[in-house]
DNA sequence: TTGAACTTTCAAAAGTTATTGAAATATATT
DNA sequence: AATATATTTCAATAACTTTTGAAAGTTCAA
């Protein structure tokens, strides 16, 4: 296989990776477009490269930067702003996984403690039914916070031991 | 709160939530109702509590036996098919942790073994920062795989660990 | 201060996904 | 076998999401 077609393929793969988990297609794109990438790209080269809009374009590699997993460059003597990606995996993992855990986990912890507060009977069947299958739900989501939580924090763990050992 | 209020809520919670995973809002929330209903539900039951239609409520009942967290019982003396919910949630994470790992990991780690097969100079920046790249989400791909199984697999050992108490 | 280069915004259009409901099919009852 | 009840399918449509591209906004050099 050809580089370009590689190149195709794996944007393509990315893509339908991040459509299937909530993810504007587009945005999974640009991020594969610039993970693979040598250099850093303009807005222009990202349009090009994708065949989309300047509008989209840019909407999306803003998104990408409020995830955390892109950024902003400036290249001397060049008026226009370039965009790279975090190279490493790893990192980029638990920024999303930060990011998503934020968006998603955290309200509805906030929801099922609410919801402990039900009144009523003990003794009815549906009250009773309710606040077991709360109660469950939320010891799983907080087992999963804990879970999720380690994952971020072995990344800072990863990169201070790397750092230590680069720095002697 | 009130019983009736506080299962609305969470019905809209666990639709939110799914509606972010890039799953069916009405499959997330036929599954918050089952959850929380003391007995199985009829098909006409679940339209009435959601309002929304036959056809729909059919198509999504489907599409969550086929993750196989809800499953049809027969009650005796009844025409109808009724519904329930695995209720131990662990259980059902651990189902869809499959189902998905099966609809979106395996065919990404498919993807990245061919992409592998790069053909080009070494010395080719472009040509090495793919490689790299393709390397790095390829071994982050496998911890995740190898994440995923031992979940996957941890409720299965606790299935056994709980059978083996009842059955002393 | 002007204008060229570049970025951002946003309303309209295109594209995608979910839902309806009536018809077709299946199953049980008499 | 005929009828009643229940389930499934699917084409049309509604709801929602993404994308476009032109206009507005910003920045900077002269």
């Amino acid at each position: 296989m050809k580089l370009p077609e590689a190149k195709a393929q794996f944007i393509q793969a990315w893509g339908l990776l991040g459509a299937q988990w909530g993810v504007n297609r587009t945005m999974a794109q640009i991020h594969a477009l610039l993970l693979i990438a040598p250099e850093p790209l303009s807005a222009e080269e990202i349009m090009e490269a994708l065949d989309i809009s300047r509008g989209n374009a840019n909407m999306n590699v803003r998104e990408l930067m409020n995830w955390g997993i892109v950024e902003k460059v400036l290249v001397p003597g060049e008026r226009k702003e370039f965009f790279i990606a975090e190279k490493d995996i790893w990192k980029a993992g638990t920024a999303i996984a930060r990011e998503r855990k934020k968006r998603e986990l955290d309200p509805i912890l906030k929801v099922l403690l609410q919801l402990n507060k039900v009144e009523g009977d003990q003794k009815d069947k549906h009250v009773k039914a309710f606040r077991e299958t709360i109660q469950n739900i939320q010891k799983f989501a907080h087992q999963t916070d804990a879970a999720l939580n380690a994952f971020i924090k072995s990344e800072e763990h990863w990169f201070y031991s790397t750092l230590l050992k680069v720095i002697r």
